[in-house]
DNA sequence: AAACTAAATTATAAGCATTCTAATGTAAGA
DNA sequence: TCTTACATTAGAATGCTTATAATTTAGTTT
């Protein structure tokens, strides 16, 4: 079984425990969320099932994104004013977003706790958690400029 | 002069040596985000000067901001699906946020090099720049919670 | 296997921040 | 003072997301 195949099947295990009802768009929602490497939008998973799921609404996508959401099974992205992206990759990791077009890749970092740390004292606060991403140009992109 | 005023003067300035007129709207929008430590949102900025010009309209406010944004007099703020906030400090700084309240406030740190070099290296981006914010408690809302 | 029921899906309307449009007004130079 | 390109205004339009209410269905109970 491939890793996106085990997720799912995990996937579904924590839907099932959970009470949850496993539909058949929602079946083709979490598939597709767990094969994708991409980052999808919500718009995009709905175009992505639509030859599958002609009459599936678009709400339908969004209910189950929130669901998948509160139980921990993807994470949302936002940036700035374009829609959120869902990865589900729940594991600590970073993003780098190309500046061009706009691809998401995935990096890791050892955790930047000495930032946390130093902004808790100069600040006050009681630091629970941060964001970062780094911005650029991806390598297809650096070809292309190329040529 | 204060510090704010002395912002304002230099940003007129720069306004008139690109070309931009100074109207009585737009002098109370820069004036506003320059005196303002709160990195407000367009609509707050709106109904702040709602007083003193009854009949701005809130696309004169998005107008303006994206003028400012254009010569580099202020940056934009994106967090998640809520408005944009504006920031008058063009200076290198990071934010920290209260997941309570919402207060933004700025906090300094050498610059994160090293991540930026690291994810370089992983990804093979040509790295431009990066975003970071730290989330946690303010004091003020610690505070309330103890009572 | 049939009935039941709470949950899910659907189509559509509504909400919100932001941008667009077209008419009107005005800052600043001639 | 005149001129005109730029700015403002009110309101419509847009894009993403959520709410509503009717219909359908997954999974359990009989
Ligand atoms: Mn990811
Ligand atoms: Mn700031
Ligand atoms: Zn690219
Ligand atoms: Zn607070």
């Amino acid at each position: 079984m491939t890793v996106p195949e085990q997720r799912l099947q995990e996937a579904l295990t924590t839907l099932k425990k959970s009470g949850v009802r496993i539909t058949p768009q929602r079946h083709a929602v979490l598939e597709y969320l767990m094969q994708s490497m991409k980052h999808p939008t919500a718009d995009e998973i709905y175009k992505a099932l639509e030859d599958k799921f002609p009459n599936m609404s678009v709400a339908t996508v969004y209910n189950n994104l929130r669901v998948f959401l509160d139980i921990g099974l993807v994470r949302e992205l936002t940036y700035g004013d374009s829609s959120s992206r869902f990865d589900c990759n729940t594991s600590d990791h970073y993003h780098i977003i190309c500046d061009e077009c706009g691809k998401i890749v995935d990096f890791h970092y050892p955790s930047l706790n000495e930032v946390e740390q130093l902004a808790e004292q100069v600040t006050g606060f009681d630091v629970s958690n941060h964001r970062l991403e780094v911005y650029g140009t991806c390598e297809d992109c650096q070809q292309m400029a190329k040529h």
